[in-house]
RNA sequence: GUGGGCGUAGCUCAGCUGGUAGAGCGUCGGUCUGUGGCACCGAAUGUCGCGGGUUCGAUCCCCGUCGCCCACCCCA
């Protein structure tokens, strides 16, 4: 279809059709970096599994009102960062409203029975009064033709309907995962998981998504790996662990210039405390602080504490701190989740400041920053979340998790060169004249099955050319198959970097393949 | 949402004080029908992001707009 026929013009003939673009802020990854996320990936299986940690997929969307209820209303997440949209049934489109109004308000009615439309209490005194407006339309239209009067009655209750159709959430409102902690703790519920051994210690990755102005190492569209224990207790000894896990992870990607900051943000019992202690002391300073930090003063004052404003930093350097005010449970907590750290060999710097913007951490928090991401250098980021579960309607449980961001991972691997090479062993078949190409065929399904990356070219080609085309992809050999390696049954083998070459049965070179690329198998 | 930088070939970029476009790399073909990387020759691909203005004439100057990037904000 082209575009004028689409838009009527006439003017303008054979218009190029639209150029499509990826949508801001969401990208492709191509082939030149799709191993390194595999390995990551790779790596992540390998490192949690290690740790005793289970693979769990999640849904991409959710309820919105299970991020609405987790990671609070008032954070920029929820507030304005999601994709959401009305998940209506399929048969009811916005279109018709208005056009079919009596026919719309019976599929409305059927659909509400069907429960495909949400029975919310909104929604069912929204319903009533549909049908009743829907028993009166029919009966005004039982005396249509009598009269004037009559259509203009029919008329007024038909808009009646129309206006209260409105009303009707007609289906439930779904946002696109802005993040997977949520997610983790509805499956956890869902599934009864409290009644398996405790804690349940789970790991994702994926795409969230989130509405933000992209830059250097965020997207709309982003990738977590992250992990979640739920359940049993809440002993320092899990946070450890889980942290403890995490730099594993990244120590084996020999990700570079880690930096481990830990805090503790207290708990429901000593952190309002603090924050009004806090809010005391801003107070006396506000004229000092910038038009952002002074409007946290009331919206959230923690979150002050991480200002890079320049000329906040000295203000801020002589603000309470959260240390002092943790009630003696939570500070003997912290204590020992450094304490444990360091048993691990867990090396940590504490940072007063470190606060977290989703409502639900408590106590320990942390924040793992690398080398080569511009201003947006936090590549993990965790913290414990006891109430979280019940909050969700679960039983009252302990959870502790964090989200590693890949994109950025992968950035500064890339950055730092520890980007690993892709692995490259492929035989390009060089092969001439179609009684070679049967054989060829055969030979390129035997050394598949071997599991070798083999090019088969369709069509022939000029021998030069196809050592050429050979050369080009990187191939390590050519198996040349032309009229006397098919008469003789003696295979050519050449090794494109030395370009030396010698002659095998199939056999003997499926062999010699196997011994020449044990080692580098071995390497993945 | 706010600020800054940048938009010329698939990629990286030239293009002087305005006269409607070039290079390198890449791609494809040839020199070269059983021996690749090199070299040489040749080809294709651009409404110079888009729209308007100034001008005899705009890739160049002005305005607007869109897109990309970076930063603030927030977060992973």
């Amino acid at each position: 279809m082209s575009e004028s026929s689409a838009t009527g013009q006439q003017s303008k003939p054979a218009a190029k059709p639209r150029k499509f673009q990826a949508i801001k802020g969401v990208r492709d990854l191509l082939p030149a970096e799709t191993p390194l996320w595999n390995h990551v990936e790779e790596t992540a299986h390998e490192v949690f599994g290690t740790f005793g940690f289970s693979e769990i997929r999640l849904p991409i969307f959710e309820p919105t009102e299970l991020f609405a209820r987790s990671i609070g209303l008032d954070t920029d997440v929820v507030s304005k960062e999601m994709y959401t949209f009305q998940d209506r049934p399929m048969d009811l489109p916005h279109e018709q409203q208005e056009v079919f109004g009596a026919d719309f308000a019976d599929r409305v009615l059927l659909k509400y029975k069907e429960h495909e439309i949400p029975h919310t209490e909104e929604n069912r005194i929204a319903i009533g009064r549909v049908e009743e407006i829907r028993v009166e339309l029919e009966a005004a239209g039982k005396k249509l033709g009598k009269d004037q009067s009559a259509l203009s009655e029919y008329n007024r209750i038909f808009y009646k309907l129309v206006y209260q159709l409105n009303y009707v959430m007609l289906g439930e409102m779904v946002t696109l995962r802005p993040e997977a902690t949520a997610s983790v703790c509805r499956a956890y519920i869902q599934h009864g998981m409290q009644q398996l051994p405790q804690p349940v210690k789970l790991y994702y990755m994926g795409p969230m998504f989130r509405r933000e102005r992209p830059q250097k190492g965020r997207y709309r569209q982003f990738y977590q790996i992250g992990a979640e224990v739920l359940g049993g207790n809440d002993s320092p000894g899990i946070d450890a662990e889980v942290i403890d896990m995490v730099m594993t992870f990244f120590d084996k990607l020999q990700l570079q210039g880690l930096e481990l900051d830990i805090n503790s943000i207290g708990c429901r019992e000593c952190r309002p405390k603090y924050v009004e202690v806090l809010g005391d002391a801003l107070l006396k300073v506000k004229d000092k602080l910038g038009a952002d930090s002074q409007r946290r003063i009331d919206t959230n004052p923690l979150r002050v504490l991480d200002s890079k404003l320049e000329s906040e930093q000295e203000i801020i350097a002589t603000l309470p701190r959260m240390a002092a005010h943790l009630c003696a449970d939570c500070a003997e907590h912290f204590a020992e989740v450094k304490r444990q750290l360091e048993l691990r060999g867990v090396i940590y710097r504490e940072n007063w400041r470190l606060v977290r913007g989703l409502d639900y951490y408590m106590r320990t928090t942390f924040e793992i920053t690398a080398q080569g991401l511009g201003s947006q250098n936090a590549v993990c980021g965790g913290g414990r979340y006891d109430g979280l579960v019940e909050l969700l309607g679960g039983p009252p449980t302990k959870g502790i998790g964090f989200a590693i961001g890949e994109d950025r991972l992968i950035l500064s691997l890339q950055e730092s060169g520890k980007a690993p090479a892709p692995p490259a062993r492929d035989i390009y078949i060089a092969w001439m004249g179609e009684k070679a190409f049967a054989t060829a065929i055969r030979a390129a399904k035997d050394l598949r099955a071997a599991g070798y990356r083999v090019e088969l070219p369709a069509t022939e080609q000029k021998f030069g050319k196809a050592l050429g085309q050979a050369d080009k992809l990187g191939a390590r050999y050519a198996l040349i198959l032309g009229e006397d390696e098919v008469t003789s049954g003696e295979w050519t083998l050449k090794t494109l970097a030395d370009g030396s070459q010698k002659k095998y049965t199939e056999n003997e070179l499926l062999e010699y393949l196997r011994e020449a690329n044990a080692p580098a198998q071995q390497q993945l």
